[in-house]
DNA sequence: ATTCCTGCAAATACTTTGCATCCTT
DNA sequence: AAGGATGCAAAGTATTTGCAGGAAT
């Protein structure tokens, strides 16, 4: 019954960091989420209160150990979502009503190859954002 | 001699705006810069000094009459680049030292096809943004 | 017991708003 | 002359920093 947790307090500790109350919070209702969270949503979705300064730091710490993901949709503040390794997927966003639908395939490998042959100042590449905006179904109409 | 200058006026006039000596200014600015800039780096930027305020007042009706381009790029505040409509090019950052450099050419069309089959929610996609970090030569090292 | 974390208060930084004046049309 | 645009002051948000007390190891 304590599994799920117990795995949470797992994943934190050997990222490097103690495991802490707000730290299993934060990472069992950002695993609950099906998209990306700003600071203010996660403050607000947290039963247990936590302080905001805790999440800020939290989510720094988290992003920097590579735990979650920063997400930059146009015109919003940053979000915040699992960094599932494996999980390469993206977004669909509504220009409309923020609506935010994930996908995944984005086969940006032989995008990147090809943008570094074209480069002259890049050494590497370590990673990429790829979202699509568009409108959704009931804002279509 | 003018000439440069009276293109950016047309431009201003044709989007619906009056021909300003800082829309000029920060037109002109954009057009020389050859990657995108935050509010603060053209405030600093401009030479005939023009209010903050005024910076992100013009930026926020470009971008909105299509101008200019917002770009949201890892824990970064967001930045602008002007909009021309048949350049769709693309960005490399450092993540070390947030050096910029264009690519092009993301053949991105299959993707958003794809995405768009795949999705349920979603009835149209009128754009995208897609970004690659990395390391440059220089912090490569 | 030690060291890391958290919460609170407060300082900074960023962005928006209101309004009087100035400038383009 | 008229109405939009700008600058300045100030309000409103968002984010960071400092520090004392609390919790995990």
């Amino acid at each position: 019954m304590q599994k799920e947790k117990k795995d949470l307090a797992e994943v934190i500790r050997s990222a490097g960091f103690r495991a802490t109350r707000p730290r299993l919070s934060l990472l069992s209702f950002l695993e609950k989420a099906d998209f990306p969270l700003s600071i203010q949503e996660i403050v607000d979705g947290l039963t247990r209160k936590v302080d905001q300064v805790t999440v800020y730091r939290m989510i720094e710490s988290f992003k920097t150990a590579g735990l979650v993901r920063e997400v930059n949709l146009q015109g919003d503040r940053p979000k915040y979502e699992l960094a599932d390794a494996e999980n390469d997927h993206h977004h669909i966003v509504c220009t409309k009503c923020h609506r935010v639908e994930d996908f995944v395939g984005c086969g940006v490998e032989r995008i990147e190859k090809k943008a570094l042959q074209g480069s002259r100042q890049f050494a590497a590449i370590t990673g990429h954002s790829f979202d699509l905006y568009g409108l959704c179904n009931t804002c279509a109409k």
